[in-house]
DNA sequence: CTAATAACAGTAACAATTACTATTTTTGTT
DNA sequence: AACAAAAATAGTAATTGTTACTGTTATTAG
């Protein structure tokens, strides 16, 4: 029983651009994207529905240099960030449903998320 | 050879102080705290030996619920963040070390950090 | 069609962090 | 002990990411 949503097409372009897009966008980045479309769109509209998404489980938030990034893509996975150029590689590993029973039994409650950043110097970037 | 620093009392007491807590402060209630010694400190001074502290591997650094958190014991552990009262535990496991190993292999780079931060409801919390 | 209200745009306010500049401390050298 | 060079600081201003607020618009049920 999910609470009752309005349809918005501000919600459905946020989502759809999420959805469609393989980087790791601030709030920002997906206003100035969706501007193209919708040149009047809040950027207020754009930080309520990602945090709407991220609680719906829609979307994937994280904290990275000091701002939120958002990625659209739910299925278990984690990120490597370059200290160097920045960049945020995805990885996909099982280990963050490891984490995630492991952790809700050490500490005896309830696991909602699990957030695992790993930081370096990425592959391009090391040489 | 590590770059020459300079003695500081500043940043003597803010090392003292990071070890000599088991919590997971904020800069700035480091910053509140050492001002009890040191009256005049400045707010900068305690966000740039943080960062230095950080980066020399003396301190670990976490984003929790929009602001950096520090925590002063580097031995390899994680955090459990309870959504409800906000509390940050400490989980003793050696998975941190590791995905840095794993992590390292699967993106051909070098890892210089992992943070872990899970999110969910604590034992008290959960009832 | 209409009323109720969810969602919005636009702007202002806020909080955490960083940048800047003149002054003070530390440290090596005489 | 005195001195010079530069690292570190204090205090403040500026910046940035995010949230809060208010009047307006859009969606939905009846």
């Amino acid at each position: 029983m999910a609470a009752p949503r309005r349809f918005s097409r501000q919600r459905e372009a946020i989502i759809h651009n999420l959805q469609n897009r393989c980087d790791h966008p601030s709030a920002d980045e997906i206003y100035t994207a969706i501007r193209q479309q919708y040149p009047h769109i809040s950027l207020g509209t754009v930080y309520r529905n990602l945090r709407e998404l991220e609680q719906e489980g829609q979307a994937l938030k994280f904290t990275c240099d000091g701002k939120e990034r958002f990625d659209g893509n739910t299925q278990p996975h984690y990120h490597f960030v370059c200290d160097i150029c920045g960049e945020v590689y995805d990885v996909f590993d099982a280990v963050t449903g490891r984490i995630a029973a492991q952790t809700a039994q050490a500490v005896q409650g309830e696991v909602h998320s699990v957030q695992l950043i790993v930081r370096g110097r990425c592959k391009s970037c090391a040489k």
